[in-house]
RNA sequence: UCCGGAAUAGCUCAGCGGUAGAGCGGGUGGCUGUUAACCACUAGGUCGGGGGUUCGAAUCCCUCUUCCGGAGCCA
């Protein structure tokens, strides 16, 4: 027998097929039952019919419960009353295990719930839907760096201090070398990469133990962090944006019909490949003011903020050249400006907020240096990192992705949660 | 951490001082074309825990727990 996937059915039209998955529901009318199958790679409805099943394979078949497992054998042909789409009529049916009562019914469930259910929950049509344009998306950033002289470049997980020397880490006792904390960027490491390959990224899990509470925020995300010697700031923004327009293309190629399945505004994304406005800090807060906002020069955009920059914007906006002060010690002051650093966000419109932060690093010695000893960082535990401006230093950028976050705005959903298998949050480990 | 809100059947909720309800899911039966299928019957509850007010509390008050939404921090 042969097997296939479903998503393969359109190729088999007439043909005795096998398919292996389970049952999204059933509804039986008398002689006839239909099937919602799905495999992984799609669904199709199965039509079993009793005169050709016989009495005692039709009454098993009755059986089914919802995600009970089963082998379906059939012929796939054009549905009778669905134009595009297909069905099967089921020759055969072996069922692999009669599923219990299924906890997730077709009607609504609150998220509590649903987290509780994760494992299960994953399986539901916009999970699915998500959980892939996440692939197409991961998939999407590794394809342009690598076709960008980008070489993938692991940062380690385990550190033995703060990556930005800030108090948000995940700590854990490490033989007898004390303490060691849990990454929350790899981004120093990565400036090493360079100085060997040229241009680096790492894709991992990282961690921040913020007691964050917004739809924003997760305790454990993947986040892409690139690095690229001799790239100053202004060429900096243009990789940025010509990954993410690759990412919004590839993912309107390939996953059109899960951005149907979460009623995605797909002429939203569309626009959004376009050039991106560029605008800075000062210029933000201008405008801000100008709507009647009290922010000073000196702040932070907050959620609120961000929002009102990317009113009526398709594409999204860079906001560069930030005040010194509220940003990391690593980035590259402005020459025009010494108050300033040539950092960028890069800020999705349609509400989404901040996608990528980035920045060129300051490349000079005794600067960096001044700087590190101004913020009362440990200098000794970063000698390794001063070193790379000591041995051949050059002018080079970065910038880090966060993969939910970008998910989250491809698929137009609301809450990070959903973009990542088994999300972490300050209130939930579990499953 | 701060500010709001919620907790009643397996799930989603209604009931808001006087005998615990519906829809879905489960079970049984019916139906050749269903689309969260439909129809009939049926089982299913320490009304989150503790304390108080009252003749009487799911309902009012206090407290604890858990969760949700928002803020700050950031990707």
């Amino acid at each position: 027998m042969q097997y296939i996937f479903v998503k393969d059915l359109a190729k088999h039209l007439g043909e005795e097929i096998s398919l292996r998955g389970w049952v999204r529901n059933i509804r039986s009318s008398g002689k006839l039952l239909f099937i919602i199958f799905r495999d992984g790679t799609g669904e199709v409805q199965s039509v079993a019919f009793k005169p050709d099943l016989g009495e005692e394979a039709f009454e098993q078949a009755k059986r089914l419960t919802i995600e009970s497992s089963l082998i379906i054998t059939g012929v796939p042909k054009k549905h009778e009353k669905i134009e595009g789409q297909y069905e099967l009529s089921v020759k055969e049916i072996k069922v692999v295990q009669y599923a219990e009562e299924y906890p997730i019914s077709k009607k609504e469930h609150g998220p509590d719930f649903l987290l509780s259910n994760r494992h299960l929950w994953i399986r539901a049509p916009k999970q699915w839907a998500i959980l892939r344009i996440r692939h197409t998306v991961y998939y999407a950033i590794c394809e342009y760096l690598n076709d960008n002289a980008f070489y993938r470049f692991d940062s380690p997980i385990l550190t033995p201090n703060a990556c930005e020397g800030t108090t948000t880490l995940f700590e854990l006792d490490y033989f007898d070398e004390g303490k060691a904390y849990l990454s929350q960027s790899g981004q120093l490491y990565l400036e090493t990469g360079i100085m060997s390959l040229g241009r680096v990224y790492d894709f991992g899990p990282v961690f921040r133990a913020e007691r964050s509470k917004t739809r924003k925020h997760l305790t454990e995300f993947w986040m892409m962090d690139a690095e690229a010697a001799f790239v100053q700031h202004d060429e900096n923004m243009q990789i940025q944006e010509g990954l993410i327009r690759h990412v919004i293309r590839s993912v309107l190629r390939k996953c059109d019909n899960e951005l149907d399945i979460l009623e995605r505004d797909k002429e939203a994304l569309r626009k959004a490949d376009a050039p991106f406005r560029r605008m800075t800090h000062y210029e933000a807060i201008e405008y801000l003011r100008s709507k009647g906002s009290e922010i000073s020069h000196e702040s932070d955009l907050g959620a609120a903020d961000e929002v009102a920059l990317t009113e009526g914007s398709e594409t999204p906006i860079f906001i560069e050249k930030w005040p010194k002060s509220i940003k990391a010690f690593y980035m590259k002051r402005d020459p025009e400006n010494p108050d300033l650093v040539l950092g960028s966000d890069l800020i999705a419109p349609e509400g989404f907020g901040e996608i990528i932060g980035g920045s060129e690093r300051e490349d000079d010695y005794e600067l960096l240096l001044s700087r590190m000893q101004a913020e009362k960082m440990p200098i000794e535990d970063y000698q390794w990192f001063l070193d790379l401006r000591k041995y051949g230093t050059v002018p080079h950028s970065g910038f880090g992705i966060g993969l939910e976050r970008l998910v989250t705005w491809m698929s137009g959903i609301h809450h990070i949660r959903e973009t990542i298998p088994f999300p972490r949050m300050i209130y939930r480990i579990y499953p």
